[in-house]
DNA sequence: TGTATATTGTTATATTATTACATATCGTGA
DNA sequence: TCACGATATGTAATAATATAACAATATACA
């Protein structure tokens, strides 16, 4: 790749499995947090048939941090970030659910010294800011 | 009240009506994270029938700020901060689940800066360190 | 090859949460 | 006091999310 920007993470690059691969590529594409149901819609197509194989490919890509669940929308979105290193911020729009991650190793450092600094043997930790996103700001 | 740490807030501080208050009570009262299925089977025996009598009493609850939903538990607890102000910050054991709300004004204060430090409009947040607790560590 | 481990396919089922609609209660101003 | 709107309740049905159980395959690797 000729620009960091533009890098996305590899299927190949974590030995993912047939399932595991179209499931992680669609979020990919997506750009967007996408529910288990609406990815098995989409991967009908591609010969998906039961939720099970949704649900198995996601536990996976969740534990392998290429992807995240956001706990309070029960969806799933690629990880934009090269290093989050299953730490994770994000901002949710709490008027239309419009979800991005954060990408400030700063903010990383300081959140997992708050946990230091109040004893806490963290193994890793969920940040999320509900806010108002710049289209519905104005409303 | 004598004593600050003793003091839980009252039901009719919030002019509850009959099911939020039941349900309210009980969260107090088990000082840990409750499912709505679960607090409707405790609550069979104070006249509950329906989760939609419980999904509505917790939703009232947490818009008051007065409980919690642990999303990634599909759990509810009470708060036990006296000025969370909806936000919300929580150990949460990797383990076993234990759940406890930090009192840490400070932290939320640090947490509130960092937003405004990447100029987000942040109406809430919440924050998930997840741990291993005093019961679990020695494992 | 043999064997352990991980993955897949499939069906059924469990868990969590909301829709829809009828009824009742509460607050407030005429 | 009454009328009215807003809020809360009761109940049944159903939607949305997620896992259990079990058989069959594929993969890694000694
Ligand atoms: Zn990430
Ligand atoms: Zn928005
Ligand atoms: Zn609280
Ligand atoms: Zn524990």
């Amino acid at each position: 790749m000729t620009n960091s920007q533009s890098y996305n993470k590899k299927t190949n690059d974590y030995n993912l499995t047939k399932n595991q691969k179209i499931v992680f590529n669609l979020l990919q594409n997506s750009g967007e947090p996408l529910k288990a149901y609406a990815i098995l819609e989409n991967l009908k197509r591609e010969g998906l048939k039961s939720p099970l194989q949704v649900y198995r490919a996601l536990n996976k890509l969740v534990e392998l941090g290429i992807i995240h669940k956001i706990e309070s929308q029960n969806s799933f979105i690629a990880c934009s970030n090269s290093n989050c290193a299953s730490n994770t911020a994000f901002t949710i729009c709490r008027r239309c659910g419009d979800v991005k991650e954060i990408k400030n190793n700063h903010l990383f450092e300081q959140v997992s010294d708050l946990g230091k600094k109040n004893r806490l043997k963290v193994h890793r930790f969920n940040l999320e800011f509900y806010v108002d996103c710049n289209g519905c700001k104005v409303n």
